[in-house]
DNA sequence: GCAAATCTATACAGTTTCGTCAAGATTGAT
DNA sequence: ATCAATCTTGACGAAACTGTATAGATTTGC
């Protein structure tokens, strides 16, 4: 379970341009500059960013990317969903029943309770920090120990 | 963040091999067809997984797997961390660096935080799930909301 | 209108992962 | 000894992912 480039790039060009368009916007050369990638890539990681919602682009002589929301409603979780995908999701059982038609555990499968505890608990922590908590984590408290007590959930997923 | 195959397919064959090897061995044949995979790929994956010292090999007419451990002692997080590495490991920061030789964040990283949060919280889950709760779900709770409660942590890791 | 700066889009090669193949090594039964 | 069943290993092609290249579209300022 490891983190795609798309994941750890897509989300520090998000940062970059919260930062640096804070007071204007900021632009692909800035940006790319700035986190060491080359254009082109970070021309592609703005470009899904945009799509999911999260950046809004302006093309001509003074354009560049700026936030489409502030900062303390973008969710890192939902743009590291858009980014890269989450572990479980609808159709999943589908995708891993090998060459079989059906899911050879499906009728009563411990796999998917697994991964949707796993998928829980990352939600819990990605659902809970914001842009804002990203680009100020010492008044926020991520640098220190945020997740030391996390809420009960509502209601958590079971095998039905 | 996606699970991979080696995931997967691999934790399915150690659940295999548990469940046939519980009084005798399981072989490759058997447990490939169990899962609807190759034979070759069934290999492989055992392979992983013995190099990982989960389970043992017995070549021969009356060969193949068994656990190398009771399945109470095995714990699931251990397994996928062999079968498909760690969100954050050593080394994190060196592999997200860019072109440039040091991580532009370097010195006060809230990506670090980051992750490190959303890697405690994974091992939370699946430190507290070994084999057997897998082969019995419903003895221990598994398929109805077994992580409604966490415990509170020692210490998690700060930006330090 | 024109040029410069910007974003947009598709296509491309390099690398990693996925899954398979084929040949070899070990063990037990006859 | 021989055979059959088993695990072991390295190599291989296909698919997906990474990151780059190139050409195009839009806007601003002169």
């Amino acid at each position: 379970m490891k983190l795609t480039s798309h994941e750890e790039y897509g989300l520090r060009c998000l940062v970059q341009v919260a930062r640096r368009g804070e007071h204007g916007s900021a632009t692909i050369p800035e940006i790319s500059q700035c986190e060491g990638i080359s254009t082109p890539y970070a021309a592609k990681l703005l470009r899904v960013l945009r799509r999911g919602g999260f950046v809004k682009a302006a093309r001509g002589k003074v354009g560049g990317y700026t936030l489409a929301l502030p900062p303390e409603q973008i969710l890192v979780g939902d743009a590291l969903a858009i980014l890269g995908g989450r572990i479980y999701e609808d159709g999943f059982c589908g995708r891993h029943a090998g060459k079989k038609h059906d899911c050879v555990h499906s009728a009563d499968c411990s796999m998917r309770s697994l991964w949707r505890n796993v998928q829980d608990a990352v939600d819990r922590v990605l659902g809970s920090i914001t842009l804002h908590d990203l680009l100020y984590p010492h008044e926020t408290g991520l640098a220190e120990h945020r997740f030391t007590v996390l809420r009960t959930p509502a209601r958590l997923h079971t095998n039905s």
